[in-house]
DNA sequence: AGCTATTCATAAGG
DNA sequence: TCCTTATGAATAGCT
């Protein structure tokens, strides 16, 4: 009871296995805890992943899953890199295009989260049907999009 | 000093916005400490994203990035879905298949990244021929593909 | 796994 | 937003 050295913390990897392993169970509950609050208290969308060193996996989302809070934050970090890239709306913005774009964006979350979903491994045939549709489909839009850039450019409208 | 009254924490959705912004602020903290903490003294591998609930992202991840941990992740889960699903090696389980199944897989990541970090709305005519071009050989290697699942499947090797 | 001394996080208030 | 401090919570070391 009386003998023990209880310093601070050291924040460096902990050497011992069996030290490492109790104490990343400890923590890990704790910090998944913390995780639960956060999101419970103060209405905040919380995603979290953790692989113990053994490689077992341990995730926890406020969220219906992973993947929603991934793609919002796909999404976010890709609307971040706009502010760079001010340049298109004088050359697209009206009404008709934001329109298309958004049917093409919706298509290509859908392609994005088809690829990362699949495991092309384990696709039938009807499986493998199916990305072939949505991405002939695609194609045909990107063309008609492409087209549709080049007729402005070249002052067509 | 002597008027407080700090009881126990309510495990509910704190209703006044000012405290609440405030609450995030600190634990939000206090949860990324905690996740560095871990992947730091526990060796373990750590990606946590979070939007306040006025959608501003905080994010850490321990890793070289949070993309990284999450395609683990995604790896990850599709192995234990693997285990309900043993009859598709006896069917495409050779080398040469294997190798075909990671070229098509990296095609797949690549589209799915180009998909989630492009806003199509600002691509302009090269950018959008670069993603038909990479559209057109998936097309192309997903047809293969799957002429080739429905030869084994008639049993024609 | 369970216990307790200790450190740490944080709610309320300034 | 930042500081203080009383208090509750997490956890390191041990068993």
């Amino acid at each position: 009871m009386s003998t023990s050295k209880r310093g601070r913390l050291q924040l460096k990897r902990i050497e011992d296995k069996t030290s490492r392993q109790v104490r990343f169970s400890k923590r890990r509950s704790g910090l998944f805890k913390k995780a639960f609050e956060l999101a419970t208290l103060c209405d905040a969308e919380v995603a979290l992943l953790v692989f113990s060193p053994a490689g077992k996996l341990y995730e926890y989302s406020s969220s219906s899953s992973i993947e929603e809070t991934y793609t919002r934050y796909k999404q976010f970090t890709s609307v971040e890199k706009d502010a760079n890239n001010k340049n298109v709306n004088e050359r697209t913005g009206d009404i008709q295009n934001n329109c298309e774009d958004t049917s093409n964006s919706n298509i290509l979350n859908e392609i994005s989260d088809r690829c990362t979903n699949m495991n092309i491994d384990q696709m039938d045939d009807i499986e493998l049907g199916k990305l072939r549709d949505i991405l002939v489909e695609t194609l045909r839009q990107t063309e008609t999009r492409k087209v549709s850039l080049m007729e402005r450019a070249v002052g067509m409208n």
